[in-house]
DNA sequence: TACCTTCGCTAAACCGGTTTAGTCGCCGGT
DNA sequence: ACCGGCGACTAAACCGGTTTAGCGAAGGTA
């Protein structure tokens, strides 16, 4: 810990042991022209040998920007960052608003109220992940009256979107499966912030997506063939125990997060089942990981750190514009849709023929 | 983006509105009780009818407190959580300070200054995540005053520090290796901060430990039998691929991050080298994703996110002492060492017979 | 009736900077 | 000798809240 005691040195503090003004002080640093030379490097000697750093806090609000962005999550900071998802668009976001000398800020639901945490957040705009129209604490986030850009959600009234096609690569993955010949299939579905998976969440689409596949041949997917867990690795093991010991016995595996994929894939082996000779796995997301498990997993790939990218450029191309007064309803909104794409590799094949037969004595 | 144009509602307005004073709209909202019933109803009712949120940095700036914890890198946080260990240390660190009601704010450097970005910070604390005594910018850091926990790094004088055994955990990987009959090893060390290997940081401990284990049965590593790569996955594949294109034949391969590892499992899976068979792998960290590897890693286990939640523990429970006017010098400073061990999975076995007799044949 | 409390509220100071609008002195021009 | 203009610096307002000191009216007490 560091020096509980000596108070900060203070504008003032420095402006008096200097013997001038506290604008002389303030010009020293931040408009050294207005200055004498002589005036300006008597003035930062001074404050060098106090140690004087202007205060961030007071500076953020005669400027009246923070020079900062937030991450919004619906979900605790201690789950969220659970999920490598997370992190990888969180590289995408760090890494362009480091560029632009902007900080960021993680903004999750404070004792429950995202409310009450964006009361506290010192930001310039915001980056939402994956809160969608009608969630409650949207309404918030509006009134907050910050720019605000929303990933993973249809656009708000009013502000940016970006999106990828969560449905289309669900079918593509249902697709994949059926095409092996999988009959008995379960879903492993990321966890809503709130609200049901009918809504317009990612959850939602994907379950869409896969649900429009298996129809087009007549499988139809029942509430209990769908579990709902965190996108985690935990997650996704507990829900595969969960699936076998309610007696299901799924050859595909439908995973709408990597990291749920990784974790069905761990409960598999645990249970003695060899994948994908008696159990397919496909996964969401293509993180960097998919390629290191064992097997391989196959699974749909989404441009992840370009979404933190690409939402952090819009954030702060808003914000530059706002504070060059282009006040003009003219404003470039609108949703950036990203692809989505099936990536094939080990975690799925055939299912094996006696498994094949059973299906076919069941109809 | 949202409203660009109606500016933000103060104070002065909603007590203008409700013809009050200023600081009946502040009591109306932190001290109720000062007024009476009606009156804070009514300028309730009047500020969330205009829409009204009590500025953050205004608040911050009277309170003398921001309410939020810096994470502090000396990498980019581009760089910093493409690394699977970072986010988890991050989960720890997040969960206590959520729970605390806390906000986190990562600090990294900023176009290349750690001092630039510490000015912006407007955090009450920061944990500081491996920055070695000696690196250039902890005098920054030391200066800006504020309370701080160090990270894998050994205390500096006035503040605490978290470590965890590193090296000792390094020699038990190389005497595992060494047990299994390996002489041909290579080590992929992560990259420092900055400055030498030799140097206190985490690098510098890890190797001294696989240093000692080697040399204690002969076995000297040289400087080309050392790789520096971020700790990455991508940096473990591109390492290991120089590793072969420099015509080094290594048996083993001690690796100071899990994330490395994986990346060298990918290398060698695409070089055609089966592992453990012909290759042996040892990881640093126990991270979630070693048990889904293919082969899962062996690895030294340490507790990354109890690392993370013991460091905002003690991070804020020094701010709860310094808020409480405990100013004297009997501060509770110190180093909480925790424990590593190793852990055998499976990308380790004795080397082949062939191999075997190669290296033999070679003294 | 005079005096003391208590209640409900306000004016003004304060947090620690930045910025605007001047002030002052000096120099050069005429 | 007078004026204009400029360079160097300062006083004061401002950012938007919180907090302290204190005021006036109502109610209670002697």
């Amino acid at each position: 810990m560091a020096n509980g005691a000596e108070p900060r040195v203070r504008i003032a503090d420095v402006a008096r042991e200097a013997g001038v003004s506290k604008a002389a002080v303030s010009f020293a640093f931040n408009k050294p022209d207005r200055l004498s030379t002589e005036t300006a490097a008597r003035i930062q000697d001074v404050a060098a040998r106090m140690g004087y750093r202007p205060h961030p806090v007071a500076r953020m609000l005669s400027a009246g920007q923070t020079t900062t962005i937030g991450i919004l999550t619906p979900q605790a900071l201690g789950q969220v960052f659970a999920n490598p998802f997370f992190a990888l668009f969180s590289e995408g976001v760090a890494s362009v608003a480091e560029e632009h000398g902007f900080g960021l800020l993680f903004i999750s639901p404070l004792h429950g109220s995202l409310a009450r945490a964006l009361d506290r957040a010192t930001v310039d705009g915001i980056v939402v992940l994956g809160l969608a129209e009608g969630h409650p604490e949207m309404d918030s986030i509006r009134r907050s009256g910050l720019p605000a850009v929303v990933v993973d959600a249809p656009a708000w009234p009013g502000h940016s979107a970006i999106l990828v096609d969560d449905e289309g690569g669900a079918r593509l993955a249902a697709e994949h499966l059926l095409a092996l010949g999988h009959r008995e299939i379960v879903v492993i579905a990321v966890e809503p912030a709130l609200g049901e998976l009918t809504d317009e969440g990612v959850a939602g689409r994907r379950l869409r997506g896969y649900r429009t596949a298996l129809s087009a041949v007549g499988v139809e997917l029942t509430s209990d063939q769908v579990f709902r867990v965190p996108a985690t690795i935990e997650g996704g093991e507990a829900a595969f125990l969960r699936v076998w010991s309610a007696g299901e016995r799924p050859t595909g595996v439908l995973c709408m997060s990597d990291a749920a994929a990784a974790g069905v894939l761990g409960a598999a082996r645990r249970l003695g089942i060899r994948v994908p000779e008696e159990l397919s796995i496909v996964g969401f997301d293509d993180l960097p990981l998919t390629r290191f498990t064992d097997p391989p997993l196959t699974t749909v790939h989404q441009p992840v750190r370009q979404k933190g990218e690409e939402a952090a450029t819009m954030l702060l191309e808003a914000l530059r514009r706002s504070a060059s007064g282009d006040q003009d309803r003219q404003r470039v909104l609108g949703t950036r849709l990203l692809g989505t794409r099936l990536v094939v590799r080990r975690s799925t094949a055939a299912p094996s023929g006696e498994r094949r037969l059973e299906v076919v004595a069941a109809r």
